[in-house]
DNA sequence: CAAGTTTATCTTCCATGGAAGAGAGTTTAC
DNA sequence: GTAAACTCTCTTCCATGGAAGATAAACTTG
């Protein structure tokens, strides 16, 4: 039960590096291990939607900002913590499928405003719906309490990690 | 204080969408945040040593692996949680580097065992002491009960998982 | 022992994202 | 008012990884 990959290879360093102490990677190798694990388990509903994780990433990002659903292309890449350039191309494939608009801002011509078409904003409120439902259901083998626990710890490391 | 990024995308989804619960953000959410901060802030001494995070997988795969120091592509694939084909390729870098081998297994002619070479093993064993430190730097603003709280609750989700 | 199946690796093609710079527009300093 | 500096977005190039197939070698089964 304790020979999961990450138990594994802390034990292999104590073993090979018994002056180190790779006890960081109970917690630092195990939270970049979940999230890939979890990228994969969360992504089946955006799949069948035709979309990658990073186009729903921009479709959230609209949709939870309210009315009108419209960000520029720097507040989107702040919002998703990718470069803008990487913003830019997420956006050029979703106006491909019609699901988002760009027009440029009145007050600055230097601004593109992204918007969510209505097609867009009706996928996102489906697709929200399916996706919190899931990560409701990944976090079912945790109690009430470990999850006010992990909640508060996670937000403690963040908060250390000044991001 | 509360107004980190995470927390502001679940109060948006609050305003926006009543009728769902957005908490699970809180845990999903800043794990898949954590991930990403983690990768860059640890990167700079593989970036120093011209590595890329996969290629320093690579190296401490077969470092922790004791002697000999050698793995297939296949063992290697399975350790780091990618494909065989960026395993290959993780590979082909690492040898015009002069830092790992390959050569056929004898008893298998398919197949070809990587190994670290005098170079590759120098580099890792110092590499892997800075990063372990780094990594020890990045949780010293948790307690020692949180860290132990933390460890248990990102192993009960990782069993959760199933990963 | 030959034909088909399985295994292990590598290769090719494609998708995605970062870094850096180009292009267009705006602001600032004098 | 204009030239320089700055800002915002987009573009180009490159690095990396997944998916799927090609290749080669070993098994299995009759």
């Amino acid at each position: 039960m304790d020979d999961d990959r990450i138990t594994r290879i802390v034990d292999q360093w104590r073993r090979e590096r018994p002056d180190l102490d790779p006890r960081p990677l109970l917690i630092i190798g195990r939270i970049q291990q979940l999230a890939a694990v979890l990228d994969t388990a969360l992504r089946p509903p955006f799949a069948a939607a035709d979309l990658g994780n990073g186009e729903f990433d921009v479709l959230a990002a609209l949709r939870r900002e309210g009315e009108p659903y419209a960000l520029t292309a720097g507040q989107l890449s702040q919002r998703m913590l990718v470069t803008t350039g990487a913003a830019t191309k997420r956006v050029d494939r979703l106006i491909a499928r019609g699901l988002v608009s760009r027009s440029v801002v009145e007050s600055d011509a230097r601004g593109r405003v992204v918007a969510l078409t209505p097609a867009g904003l009706a996928l996102v409120d489906l697709l929200i719906e399916e996706h919190l439902a899931n990560e409701a259901r990944v976090l079912r083998g945790l109690s009430d309490s470990d999850r006010a626990a992990l909640e508060r710890l996670l937000a403690t490391l963040t908060r250390a990690l000044g991001a």
